[in-house]
DNA sequence: CCATCTTTGTGCACGCGTTCACAAAGACAT
DNA sequence: ATGTCTTTGTGAACGCGTGCACAAAGATGG
């Protein structure tokens, strides 16, 4: 979800709709774990069971890339793995920095993931004089005064700020006149961007309201039908087998 | 968005759209903001604003919750915070166990912004021996063998996957066998629950595709303006890359 | 070459969420 | 009281996303 009012209206880019382009990564992601396992072709169900969607979604997100699937048979993988991957924009190689390097700014340059995809940590940048030189993930953390050096030496367009809130606007305001032109924003605040700057924002401390509501409501009809209906738990949904997934990095997930 | 999710069918929470409950911890961030300055009202529109949303959008999600409003005037900012402090079921306090403490789990039990809204880190937990005991954010880490009994003790119904994708679902399923029912996941990995349990997910990796796509498409049209009218891929570092609608049969893998 | 079987690709209908636009409600001045 | 002005609350229309259900496409076997 991308806050601040970058969110253009309704410009299905490129014919694909956003619900779809948020999927894209988790069959990528599936479809990985079938290359490595050496699976040839897979159909829409058996795919869409592993990336935990209904088969006719997945068939019609597919549908928006265009007719790769074989009647009868299923997808080809590693030619899905390839389509996806181009449509995503994962075959370039996208420079990132990191601004804020405390808990959460270490840790995301730790993650293995980053690299994983075609994402390479160009730079760490905090406002802490004392941090600067010291190494964090094997890279050495800058002071924010070179910000738009960094940014434009190394052609970076995306940007994570792991900040604290009440830091995040003028850092973004200082990425974007720098160049950068998509955010990935982990500060509890919400960012006005101009046109044309994409922000998505994560959020911990919203999600875990979302699930008290939830947990609240469950709490609220568990007391209520506790004499009568049964809420008995039972079949699980999917049978999602993921493999020992082996995806590497000692380090987290993201 | 920070997020995917295992969604529920369609049950409106207690009438109350999804896409609202989501919205909730927005405006109350911004409410409480107003009320730190002590502003008494605030109207539908200066709030939106600050939440980053559609006035009438938030108006329409304020009268899912009541008319607590007052025409000509706005809404009474203090009134506000508590009545959606209620619905989202922060007046209570929701003990909270982070099992996975590497570097996000380290980094998650380290975040502020947990304790702020009744959430309390109950434990931490991790699987290797060697933790255990040591403090994290001042809490002493506990082994995972004690999972279970960590659960139960603690009367825990929220709990937070940290660990490795390949140990996620395993955790997952202890978890919910020791009476969790809400899961915030963060490995990169699609969980399958029972009926019942709650799955919120967050995947920086995700995140960044979804940047990435958006980039490569910015890059794209720019290339293509500029061009005039040739939809040609700017290349950025080293893209053999066709064009957007590349259908050609590319490297098609027998 | 034909029949059968599997699986894709998609037309269609439905429901949720968003937005507009306005009437109703209340504050405030005269 | 009465009129004016501000702002809420919401009816209604629209658009997007989802899921069903099926015809078309191709594989496979005889």
């Amino acid at each position: 979800m991308a806050t601040g009012r970058t969110h253009r209206p309704a410009t299905r880019s490129r014919g694909i709709p956003e619900a779809t382009v948020a999927r894209l990564p988790l069959y990528l992601r599936a479809l990985t774990a079938l290359s490595e396992r050496s699976v040839p072709t897979v159909s829409s169900e058996e795919l869409a069971a592993a990336a935990g969607v209904n088969s006719a979604k997945l068939r019609k997100d597919f549908s928006y890339l265009g007719s790769y699937g074989t009647r009868g048979v299923g997808y080809d993988v590693e030619y899905l793995v390839y389509q996806i991957s181009r449509e995503l924009g994962l075959t370039q190689d996208w420079p990132v920095v990191i601004v804020g390097i405390g808990n959460l700014g270490a840790a995301l340059a730790n993650y293995g993931g980053f690299a994983s995809r075609g994402f390479r940590v160009a730079a760490l940048i905090d406002a802490d004089p004392a941090m600067a030189g010291k190494p964090v993930a094997g890279i050495p953390v800058q002071h924010s005064d070179d910000l738009e050096k960094i940014i434009q030496d190394n052609g970076v367009s995306i940007g994570v700020i792991a900040t604290p809130a009440g830091a995040a606007q003028a850092v973004c305001e200082r990425l974007v006149a720098a160049g950068v032109t998509s955010i990935l924003n982990f500060a509890p605040t919400v960012l006005s961007v101009p046109d044309g700057v994409d922000v998505r924002k994560v959020d911990l401390s919203i999600e875990l309201q979302i699930l008290a509501f939830h947990e609240q409501r469950k709490a609220g009809e568990e007391a209520a039908a506790s004499d009568g209906g049964a809420p008995a738990v039972a079949a699980r949904s999917e049978s999602a087998d993921q493999g020992p997934d082996g995806d590497l990095p000692a380090v987290m997930p993201a």
